[in-house]
DNA sequence: CCTATGATGATCT
DNA sequence: GATCATCATAGGT
């Protein structure tokens, strides 16, 4: 039986990998994040990619600072950015400590907890909207920089950490450029998600803002 | 359904 | 001062 595989917590070897190699098995996967109310627990099913210091798209693209450090360390361990003045964005670090590897976490399911999301996701028409892009995730599941560099590994107590799941099937993984990276790092197809699922986030291209007035 | 735009601030050059 | 791995809303089709 191969049932009992799908509660047992992804151990950090899983991350110690090439973010390409991640990225793709991500999918699938169920993301636990424990907060004083209870669980919940979102299936992903849409990531991106980012390959480090080679990646244009990547925010260790000009090389280590403050701010992209975490990247930097021990694999699955979380990256918190704030972005647009509004907005968080998890990501997970992967590969050997010393290589900025990361998988930006774009979309989910919300399987355990929904009306634990819904306080801070008023404006969702559905469920399925309540983690349909990534900073619409990081707000159902309440994180913000406090998260930065937080383990993902699952320890007692941890805010956040992996179950196995339940993977799709290869021929359901589809992949494509990524959502709103611009430049050369626009031709790389690292973002992967799951053919056909409704909690996908609509693909927008890059559009650069024109300088205010 | 769709596209256009304003909101808002940390980060880096 | 420009950039940014975005979202919610307004208004058109």
């Amino acid at each position: 039986m191969t049932e009992g595989l799908e509660r047992t917590p992804l151990t950090r070897d899983f991350f110690d990998r090439p973010v390409l190699d991640v990225a793709p098995d991500l999918l699938g996967r169920i993301l636990v994040r424990t907060t004083p109310d209870g669980p919940i627990e979102l299936r992903l099913t849409e990531v991106e990619a980012y390959a480090g210091e080679a990646d244009p798209g990547s925010h260790a693209f000009r090389g280590r600072t403050p701010r992209n450090s975490v990247m930097y360390g021990p694999p699955g361990h979380a990256y918190v950015y704030f972005t647009y003045g509004m907005w968080h964005c998890l990501n997970l670090v992967c590969g050997p400590e010393g290589r900025a590897g990361g998988v930006l976490l774009r979309a989910g399911e919300i399987q355990v907890g929904a009306e634990l999301t819904r306080v801070r996701r008023t404006s969702a028409r559905s469920d399925k909207e309540l983690a349909k892009g990534p900073a619409r995730l990081a707000t159902a599941l309440d994180i913000d920089r406090a998260l930065d560099g937080t383990d993902a590994i699952a320890h007692p107590g941890n805010a956040l950490h992996l179950l196995h799941g339940t993977p799709p099937p290869r021929d359901r993984v589809r992949n494509g450029p990524r959502t709103g990276v611009g430049g050369d790092g626009a031709t790389h197809p690292w973002r992967f998600w799951i053919d056909g699922d409704p909690t996908v986030s609509p693909y927008r291209t890059h559009v650069p803002r024109r300088r205010a007035t």
